[in-house]
DNA sequence: CCAGACGTTGTT
DNA sequence: GTCTGG
DNA sequence: CCAGACGTTGTT
DNA sequence: GTCTGG
């Protein structure tokens, strides 16, 4: 689930966060994929505070080395106990991912997939809660990263992602303090699955599982 | 003990 | 770094 | 996430 | 069937 999603833009972004220290610079994408270096929000300084991270969590204790094992989503059911998560989040590692909208697979009854963009009614930019790790390799550098946490789908999603109910933690922009800022079991709090009601969704092209294919706002467009 | 995993979702 | 499985 | 590739040689 | 790369 959230596999791959659409920018928004730089300034619009920037807006939405509260960015106040640093700027995002980054060319506009329609399909961000995992290993990818995406536009985050922190507050390490007790601000936001924009970043960019590698998608997809490379623990501390791995040298720089990603996992065999996909760390692009974290399911809030983990994120205190699985062993690549419990650190960052014990040691309040959090962040915001920053997105225009993401993509979901639907599995028709034949067990063919099409895919479907799902983007906010009235927000054009929205953040996902994250976690981030850094982690050292054995040159001495840094690499920093990130993973997206996942809650259960709210109905409308359950039907487009039939397979696997899930869907991102969308926060509430009236959230963002809690998350970036907040005690631990205020954080956790604001991890829930947005209202249906103010979701919006529909069939795109199958061009957008070509990573060949051009990366432009066609991929978004209603079949 | 010590090697091996450490994750989520899920097609062609 | 820490847990699990063999 | 999905499309596309998928070997050998040498061995902690 | 499973991994990698985009």
């Amino acid at each position: 689930m959230c596999g791959k999603y659409i920018l928004a833009q730089a300034a619009k972004a920037e807006r939405a966060m509260g960015i106040r220290r640093g700027r995002w610079e980054y060319p506009l994408s329609y399909r961000v994929l995992p290993t990818e270096q995406v536009p985050v929000a922190v507050a390490e300084s007790g601000e936001p505070e924009a970043a960019m991270m590698r998608w997809g969590l490379i623990p501390y204790w791995a040298y720089g080395v990603p996992l065999k094992a996909s760390t692009i989503n974290a399911r809030v059911e983990r994120i205190a106990s699985a062993p690549s998560y419990r650190d960052p989040w014990h040691r309040g590692q959090r962040c915001i991912l920053v997105m225009g909208g993401f993509y979901e697979p639907h599995v028709n009854e034949d067990g063919t997939r099409d895919p479907f963009f799902v983007r906010l009614a009235e927000r054009e930019v929205f953040g996902v809660a994250g976690l981030w790790d850094r982690s050292r390799r054995e040159d001495g550098s840094y690499v920093f990263s990130c993973t997206l946490i996942t809650v259960p789908a709210n109905p409308l999603l359950a039907e487009v992602h039939n397979a696997k109910q899930r869907m991102p933690a969308i926060l509430a922009e009236s959230d963002h303090e809690a998350w970036l800022c907040g005690a631990l079991r205020d954080a956790f709090a604001t991890l829930k699955s947005y209202p249906q009601e103010l979701m919006m969704a529909w069939k795109v092209s199958r061009r957008v599982n070509s990573p060949k294919l051009p990366n432009d706002a066609s991929l978004i467009e209603p079949l």
